[in-house]
DNA sequence: ATCTAGATCGGCT
DNA sequence: GCCGATCTAGATG
């Protein structure tokens, strides 16, 4: 397959090189890391929409009490299941959001995907969520999902092979990690990976863990 | 059957 | 910075 056209902008379009599943089969502490700079891309009838995955998070299995995979239940059981499968659920009662299941299978691991820079379909993102601000278009798990017109309904969903899927992009330059947002247990685990410097976090790195 | 704590967001002070 | 919305999975009785 050839490599995706760029326009002046660097930005992708055409074609773009799907993710092999192998590279999600590995530990969640080193796939984490690795997913920043790939594009998360998504076809609809509405258009396509991919953003560049800026921020994310690792959630390991029973042994991370910060995981959902800290018990196995119905809701859980598929961070158990193949690598490359999302792993989509309903934050607050309000949004969704969505993860990249990791480790071979039988193993349970996930990473949450937090922020994208946007890159394609951008007026859909701008439609999808209801504000023409780039930075506040996919800057946060909830953002993402709406931007991306992902819902509860692609739980479960490969990422391989269907129209929601992970594609190659721009490794960031330099990875700053920190502890993870919102969660209330674990939070000496600095498992939250981010671009550093780039303006479309969800929330910037504490001077702390930025020397 | 009922309770409650969330891997959040947007609007307001 | 604070707070309410909105609802379900999982726990408890």
């Amino acid at each position: 397959m050839a490599p995706a056209a760029r326009d002046r902008t660097g930005h992708p379009h055409g074609a773009l090189r799907r993710l092999p599943r192998a590279l999600l089969a590995r530990a969640t502490l080193e796939v984490a890391p690795a997913l920043l700079g790939y594009y998360l891309v998504h076809e609809t009838p509405e258009g396509r929409t991919a953003g560049r995955i800026v921020e994310v998070e690792a959630y390991l299995g029973p042994r991370d009490p910060a995981s959902h995979a800290y018990r196995r239940t119905q809701r859980s059981e598929v961070m158990w299941g193949p690598p490359g499968t999302a792993y989509v659920y309903l934050s607050y009662g309000n949004h969704a959001c969505m993860n990249v299941v990791t480790e071979p299978e039988g193993r349970a691991g996930a990473v949450l995907l937090r922020a994208l820079e946007p890159v394609e379909g951008i007026a859909l993102m701008q439609r999808r969520r209801r504000t023409q601000d780039l930075h506040a278009l996919a800057s946060g798990p909830g953002r993402l999902t709406q931007a991306m017109g992902i819902t509860l309904a692609h739980n479960r969903a490969d990422l391989i092979s269907g129209p929601l899927y992970l594609a190659r992009g721009r490794p960031p330059a330099e990875v700053a990690r920190t502890a993870r947002i919102g969660i209330s247990s674990a939070t000496d685990r600095l498992w939250r990976f981010v671009e550093r410097g780039s303006p479309f976090l969800s929330r910037p790195v504490p001077r702390a863990t930025s020397p």
